[in-house]
RNA sequence: GGGCCGGUAGCUCAGGUGGUUAGAGCGUACGCCUGAUAAGCGUAAGGUCGGAGGUUCGAGUCCUCCUCGGCCCA
């Protein structure tokens, strides 16, 4: 055998110099200082100016803690959707924001003090809030950065913070717009409260433990009843807080429950559940008869009857302590509580409504208010007619001595005779502070309220505020009934969210406004101490808004107060409510603050804009309770309609079993663990693969699944950069001059496109993602680089074959480099700067133009299934090693297989084998080639005369490439 | 405990109004190539569609119950 030339150096194999390691971690870092330094975010701003605009309102998150999974997973979605509507050409802006009050914050601030052995109360409180304003900026910039890193485009440079003066000024101005059209009122409400700290104690301040309390059984009389023969019988409830007995008001029973009606042995008629009957008579041996050692009573004998709970209604008791006179007196009507089961207790409930939610709103809808007549302390007040404030007696209605059974509510009852059974040794779980570790209450406070079933009154018209958002409202609608026409006119992603919010609006309490907190926003109203109503006038309001957007809100102090009020009104004459706001209420105002302030002139809308602000709202599903049920109440209430378009909901993240992630288990994922591992590129392409609608899963195998989608999807560009190397633009080919195949794929990318944009409109990004990585895997580089290696490699330069694939590389590099773009944002600019050294960021180009192409679809459908089975008979031959690659064999397929007018050439080229040839046989036949194999393209084709010597097209490519050299 | 949502191959996902042997990509295994080379190509294996009943000629798809998980509320 001759010594044969080898022919490497003629071959163009692709050339470039971007590497197929990415080494993400090391390398986003200064691709994203490149961004900042060309202040990229204002270039595309300024580079859509004009454009249809895309407003996107950021939900802001709190500012406490490093960035989680949680906001990875939200404000990739939120950069995916603005980069999406930038790419489509839209005006699409960014202004990030965070939700700056709270308790949350608070806390850590009282934290930092107790570490120091500092006392809250001793700190002046503008001094506490300034702690609380500068723990809040510290984590404002730390989170800022770790999103920046993300890839998230945005306005880092002036994002809002809800604790801004300005802000503060807006929450308060939406405020008064409440107050001044009478959508405001003084209620009160059940909330825990702490009798150590003499405080009102948010959910989260409080902690379950397990306790043995008293259990009492007490017998109400029946003194009415439609059912005549009930009058004179006793209902019974059952209680673990004796303290509550003296300010009930009412009983409960359940519409569904049974109750008996029976005569005890010591003569006594009682009515209780009939599936609580039994565990009564062991607490009290109050059974039909004295003794029953057998067990085998049968009630039947002693019934006086059953009655469904629903024929209960109109019954009326009386207070066991009804001696007292007054409050106590008064009858105990029955009331259908839903809430009432056969759990435990004796299927009727004792209803105190100072001191249960249950209580307080099934009374509150019978007309039955709260007595306040324990005070912050816990011991009862001193004038209450039950109790002469005695040493012995006067103490906190959570002391263990005040409700043990021989304690003084206990005594008082046995004494009436109403006390059936009473002993220290119910085990269950109750509420404690967090901080004392002491009992919790649940007591009735003052709270301020937006009523969700107001019509807002015509004939008294507080304000001019107040005529304006009538006119916004329906003529005569509730807030909910806004709120519900509002969430028709809104779209939902999916749709399934809908439901959701709706089912929450329609069934909601009113709005509590109040908190009796430090770090907030103050309700700023001034009550007229005679008439209790608050004072509402524009003028005064004014001058409120003005001075907390000069001085935030320590501007609403007791000095400030006649400065405030005027000269029309006298400081002496009204109480300064110091409750805060929910903040619920400040980030329900961000519409307003950050969309129609116009300080963000990005967000700004043409003056003849009418409708919502935001086309989209975009948070995790829990914010159907939260955020997006307060924007939509507070935007109903003062412009009578929602402040969104549309609302995108996502699921949550779990950890790779589709479990909470949770500190104690260990099983977080953190996104800057991720970033330092894998790169932000890694972790977007994760969140936009998977499907948010739904709860979704994070974890090593998943992310490593994700990283070898992106080296594929990175080589997809790394090889048409080495294979567009050179390129230059005379190359190309008018597209009706190109083979059938370049325009196949074009059609092909054209069909990407259209997915794609689809997939964009409906938010479906796993849809996006998959489409771009199918077409890189299945199309290009399984299907058409494999084909086109051998064109790229070894056809002359000038070939209209070459050129033409060449055409199409760079067409499909400029459209696949864009919808690449607003996932991998990095990876993209930097494929970009390669192909581009000198050119602008990636992010500033436009949704790509496709060259108009046809193809016969159907024709090339077949061709690849065809394609398929040629690979299938190629097997067996392989895996004898008859032949080792396919172009090695040579095809016999059946004609018929073959669509018409489809050269045998095509086929080979398709195939990527010696031969194919056509045959009247219905069998495919493969066998090795006799040819000889080209010593430049390594085919087997008739016209090479021996092994290594070269093909009759690489005889012509190497003479057109030495006649040029 | 209540309301709402979900459970399709190892992983990420497709599977209008119920209709032939449940699909894709990735991963895995095996093989090829060594001129995209920590790359590329090919073939194959993998699922009692969370479980149990039911409706139907026929159910991943409809109904009921159970189970596991999630969000919100209590």
């Amino acid at each position: 055998m001759s010594e044969q030339r080898d022919y490497k150096d003629t071959v163009f194999l692709p050339k470039t110099d971007f590497p197929m390691k990415a080494g993400l971690p090391q390398k986003e870092p200064g691709i994203l200082a490149r961004w900042e330094e060309a202040d990229l975010y204002a270039r595309i701003r300024e580079a859509r100016k004009g454009r249809e605009q895309f407003i996107l309102h950021d939900g802001p998150p709190y500012a406490n803690g490093d960035m989680h999974i949680g906001h990875a997973l939200n404000h990739i979605l939120k950069d995916m959707v603005c980069r999406t509507q930038t790419l489509l050409g839209k005006d699409a802006p960014y202004v990030p924001g965070w939700d700056c009050h709270g308790l949350p914050i608070e806390w850590k601030v009282e934290e930092q003090y107790r570490k120091k052995k500092k006392n809250k109360d001793e700190v002046p409180a503008k001094e506490f809030r300034a702690e609380c304003r500068a723990y809040a900026q510290h984590w404002v910039d730390t989170q800022r950065e770790q999103l920046k890193r993300l890839g998230v485009c945005g306005n880092w440079d002036k994002p809002y913070l809800t604790m801004d003066f300005e802000a503060e000024a807006t929450i308060v101005a939406e405020l008064l717009k409440f107050a001044e059209s009478g959508q405001l009122y003084r209620g009160a409400k059940p909330v825990m409260w702490s009798p150590v700290e003499k405080t009102a104690l948010a959910e989260a301040e409080v902690e379950y433990e397990d306790i043995v309390s008293t259990q009492i059984d007490v017998a109400f009389e029946i003194t009415d009843s439609p059912i005549e023969s009930l009058i004179g019988a006793y209902a019974v409830i059952w209680t673990t807080t004796p303290w509550t007995i003296p300010v009930n008001q009412a009983l409960a029973y359940g519409p569904d429950v049974k109750y008996h009606h029976y005569r005890a042995h010591d003569g006594r008629r009682f009515l209780i559940a009939v599936d609580l009957l039994e565990a009564f008579f062991a607490r009290t041996g109050l059974g039909p008869v004295a003794e029953d050692p057998e067990g085998d009573i049968t009630l039947s004998e002693y019934s006086l009857g059953t009655y469904h709970g629903e024929e209960l209604a109109g019954t009326v008791a009386r207070h066991p302590m009804h001696a007292l006179g007054g409050f106590f007196a008064d009858p105990r009507p029955f009331l259908p509580g839903d809430f009432v089961t056969t759990d435990s207790g004796t299927g009727l409930v004792h209803m105190a409504p100072d001191h249960g939610e249950d209580d307080f709103d099934l009374c509150k809808a019978h007309g039955i208010g709260p007595k306040f007549v324990v005070e912050a302390d816990g011991r009862y007040r001193e004038d209450w007619l039950w109790l002469p404030r005695t040493d012995e007696r006067s103490m906190s209605v959570i002391h263990p001595k005040f409700n043990a059974p021989e304690g003084p509510v206990c005594q008082d009852l046995h004494e009436t005779g109403a006390l059936l059974a009473a002993s220290a040794d119910y085990k269950h779980s109750y509420p404690h502070s967090w901080r004392s570790k002491a009992k919790v209450i649940f007591r009735c406070t003052p709270q301020w309220f937006v009523p969700m079933d107001k019509v807002i009154d015509r004939d008294t018209p507080r304000c001019a505020a107040e005529a304006e958002i009538r006119a916004a409202q329906g003529d005569g609608e509730t807030l909910r009934q806004t709120a519900m026409r509002a969430l028709s006119a809104t779209r939902f992603v999916p749709e399934k969210g809908r439901n959701r919010i709706g089912s929450m609006v329609e069934g909601r309490p009113d709005w509590v406004l109040s908190r009796q907190r430090a770090w907030g926003v103050p309700i700023t109203l001034f009550v007229d101490r005679k008439t209790g109503e608050y004072l509402c006038d524009p003028e005064v309001n004014t001058r409120i808004v003005t001075a907390i957007h000069h001085g935030g809100v320590d501007a609403w102090d007791e000095e400030n107060a006649q400065a405030l009020l005027g000269n029309a009104y006298d400081a002496e004459d009204y109480e300064r409510v110091t409750d805060i706001l929910d903040v619920w209420f400040d980030s329900g105002s961000t519409h307003a603050f950050v969309l129609e302030s116009g300080r963000w002139p990005e967000l700004t809308r043409p003056a003849d804009y009418a409708g919502p602000p935001a086309d989209l709202y975009l948070e995790g599903s829990d914010q159907h309770r939260g955020w997006f049920q307060s924007s939509l109440l507070e935007s109903c209430g003062t412009r009578g309609r929602a402040p969104y378009k549309a609302v995108l909901t996502h699921g949550f993240t779990m950890d790779s079993k589709g479990m909470k992630m949770s500190k104690s288990l260990g099983n977080t994922v953190s996104p800057l663990d991720v970033m330092r591992d894998y790169g932000a590129d890694i972790i977007r392409l994760w969140a936009l693969s998977v499907d948010y609608t739904e709860d979704h899963r994070i974890g090593p195998e998943i992310l490593k699944g994700v990283a070898d989608q992106y080296r594929k999807l990175r080589n997809t560009f790394r090889y048409m950069l080495g294979a567009l190397s050179d390129f230059n633009d005379a190359e190309r080919l008018p597209v009706t001059e190109m083979p059938e195949l370049e325009r196949y794929m074009l059609v092909l990318v054209g069909q990407l496109d259209a997915t794609l944009r689809q997939a964009v409109d409906a938010f479906d990004f796993n849809a996006y993602v998959r489409a771009l990585s199918d077409f890189c895997n299945e199309d290009l580089s399984a299907f058409y680089f494999d084909i086109r290696k051998d064109c790229l490699y070894c056809d002359a330069p000038h070939d209209p074959r070459r050129r033409s694939y060449r055409a199409v590389l760079d067409t499909l590099f400029h459209a696949l480099v864009r919808y690449a773009a607003p996932v991998v944002v990095y990876t993209a600019e930097e494929v970009w700067s390669t192909r581009y050294p000198a050119g602008d960021s990636v992010h500033l180009l436009e949704w790509p133009d496709l060259p108009s192409a046809e193809a016969d679809m159907d024709k090339w459908t077949q061709l690849r299934s065809l394609r398929e089975k040629v690979n299938e008979a190629i097997e067996p031959l392989r895996r004898e090693k008859t032949v080792r690659s396919g172009l090695e064999a040579q095809v016999t397929v059946p004609a018929a297989a073959v669509p018409a007018g489809t050269a045998n050439a095509a086929l080979t080229e398709l195939f990527i084998t010696s031969t194919v040839t056509c045959s009247d046989e219905g069998e495919m036949r493969v066998e090795p080639t006799t040819h000889h194999k080209c010593g430049r393209c390594w085919r087997h084709l008739p016209d090479v005369k021996e092994d290594g010597t070269l093909c009759g097209r690489c005889e012509d490519a190497l003479a057109t490439v030495e006649d040029a050299g």
